[in-house]
RNA sequence: CCAGACAGCCGGAUGGCCGCUGCCUGCCCCCUUGCGGGGGUGGGGAGAGGAAAGUCCGGGCUCCAGACGAAACGAUGCCGGAUAACGUCCGGCGAGGGCGACCUUAGGGAAAGUGCCACAGAAAACAAACCGCCUGCCCUUACAAAAGGGUCAGGUAAGGGUGAAAAGGUGCGGUAAGAGCGCACCGCGUUUUUGGUAACAAAAACGGCACGGAAAACCCCAUCGGGAGCAAGACCGCAUAGGAACCGCACGUUCCCUUGCAAAAGGGAGCGCCGUUCUUCGUCACGGCACGCAGGUUCGGGUUGGUUGCUUGAGGUGCUUGGCAACAGGCACCCUAGAUGAAUGGUCAUCCCUUAUCGCAAGAUAAGGACAAAACCCGGCUUAUAGGCUGUCUGGCCUU
RNA sequence: UGGGGCGUCGCCAAGCGGUAAGGCAGUGGAUUUUGAUUCCACCAUGCGGAGGUUCGAUCCCUCCCGCCCCAA
C-alpha cells in the first residue's frame, strides 16, 4: 500500500532492450512480464516500464492509452509489496487486457511476479 | 397524429478508496556571499474533443535565401461581399431536382490553335444522297397517256432506318418534290433601351439559322503562390576531432592619380572573367581577380541528454451598435491542459439509458454504455458518431 | 512532419476513354493399361469503396478504406 518512493520508471529506449536482452519474462492472458537485474547502487531498487504496440493491442490511440494504464495501476499497487529487490520490470500489454476482469488481472499479476527470478 | 425540410445544442451523472502530470503555497534539510537551486513532507486548485482523427487547404510563428522581372510548374475559376488568408463562409444569379418546406451545382473561353467523338449508320462536322420522293432522258408493253424499269443526268433534307448526338421546333402557306423559301409563335444570335454595383433579367427591333458535344483531352485567358518546417529555431552539457581523400581557382587588360631617377608599390575608373538567390533565363546589385587562405563534395568518427520554443491567443463569455448575412466595432468580466517510452486515470457503489430473459403488472436479474484521445498554435474542409433535446417551416390525415 | 507509390480471377499480372490480354492453379474431356507430359474446352454479379464529368469510366476528377516505400 502506499509507502514512500520506492519505484521508479524505465524511460530510455537502451533501457527497455537490456530487459529485453535478458531473456527472462513471463506469459499470462493480458500481458507479459520482462525482468533483469538492476544495478544496485541506485535509490530506487524497483524500476518498471509499459509498453502497448500497435501490432499486439489495437490500432486506436483510445485503446493503447487504456492498456497502458491498466498496466500501470496494476505495477503502482503491487509492485512495491511483490517485486524483488535490484530488478528492473517491463510489461508488455496484450489484447485482451482491455476486456478481462481486474481482479483476474491482478491474480495473473501475483503469479507471474511469484515465478519470475532474476 | 404521421411523414419530412432546415437551423442549433448535449455527448452519461454523483460519491468513496488508491494514484499520475503541471501550477500556487506552508514547514524541514542541503548547496550558494547573494539572487536562487535541489530534496523530503503537508495543503489548495487545474487537467482531452466535437470531431482532439484524416492530414485535404489556408495562415501565424521560426529558420534559410542579395533585389526584381520573365519562363516553367502548381492551384483556383458565374457575380458581389466577409476575412490574416483560403479551394472556406455569407448573400445573389443561371442551370437541374422536389407536390412543397427546400436541396444540388469544378458554373471562364470551343469563330486562337491541335487532337477526339468507338460500334452502328449513306453521312459524325469548311456536312452528307443508302433507301425513298420529284424532274429530265432512255428502254419495254402499246403511238400517246398511265404503269413498270435503268451500273443514266440532276433536284431534294419532308419520310425511313442507325446512333448519346443527324445541322433549329410546331403549324400554315408554298413547290415538280422539297427546303427559313415565306409567314406566325417558340428557341437562337446581334443591337438598343430599361432595372441591377455586377453576374443577369425583361422589353423592343433586326437577322433568317450562321455557332453539335467535350476544356474533370492538350490548351488559352485571368488571379494567386520564394523554400522548408517546432525533429523549425536558440542555449547548455557530453563526446570525437582539430581527421582523410578528391575537386576548383579567372594568374586578365586599358586609362588616370600619388610616391619614386627607374624598376616597382598603393589607390581609383572602364572593359572582360569568376562567384553570390529557387528548375532555368535575363536585368541590376555586391564581392573577387590570390599560391594562399578560405570554399565545395565524399568518406570516417561522436552525440540522439537537459533547458527553452510552450501556451494570453486573428482567445472565450455576456450585453450592445452597424449589416439581410458571413462578419466588424464598442463596453464589462474571465484565464480555461502543456505531456515527451508521452500525464489527464484505476477500481467500487448508486442513479440514468439500451438490449435480452422472467412476470398480467409493479418490478427483478444479466450484459452493455457512440465515434474517438491533445503533441507549436489558429481558421476551415472531409470523414466517423449510440442515444437524446430545442426552435422554425412544409405536405397529409383526423377533431372542433 | 513532409514526399512518393500500389490495390484488376485463388496467385503473378497486361490494359489506361469504346463490351477486361496472358501465364500458373482449378474443373471437365481426349490421348495412355494407369499416372506425368501434351492437346481441347470451361472458369470475373462487372477492376478496393462512394460520388461526379462524359453518350460511354479499370482509365479523368473529388472524397474515403487498406497496404508499402523514402527523407529528417
Amino acid at each position: 500500500m502506499p509507502q514512500p518512493k520506492t519505484i521508479s520508471v524505465l524511460k530510455k529506449r537502451s533501457e527497455f532492450l537490456a530487459v529485453a536482452a535478458h531473456r527472462k519474462r513471463w506469459v499470462s492472458a493480458g500481458f507479459i512480464v520482462q525482468i533483469a537485474p538492476r544495478d544496485g547502487a541506485l535509490s530506487p531498487s524497483i524500476a518498471y516500464g509499459l509498453t502497448a504496440s500497435k501490432k499486439m493491442v489495437s490500432s486506436l490511440a483510445v485503446d493503447r492509452n487504456r492498456a497502458r494504464r491498466r498496466l500501470r495501476a496494476l505495477a503502482q499497487t503491487f509492485l512495491p509489496a511483490l517485486g524483488l529487490a535490484h530488478a528492473n520490470y517491463v510489461f508488455l500489454a496484450k489484447k485482451d487486457i482491455l476486456t478481462l476482469p481486474y481482479e483476474t488481472l491482478r491474480c495473473d499479476f501475483e503469479k507471474a511476479l511469484g515465478r519470475l527470478k532474476v
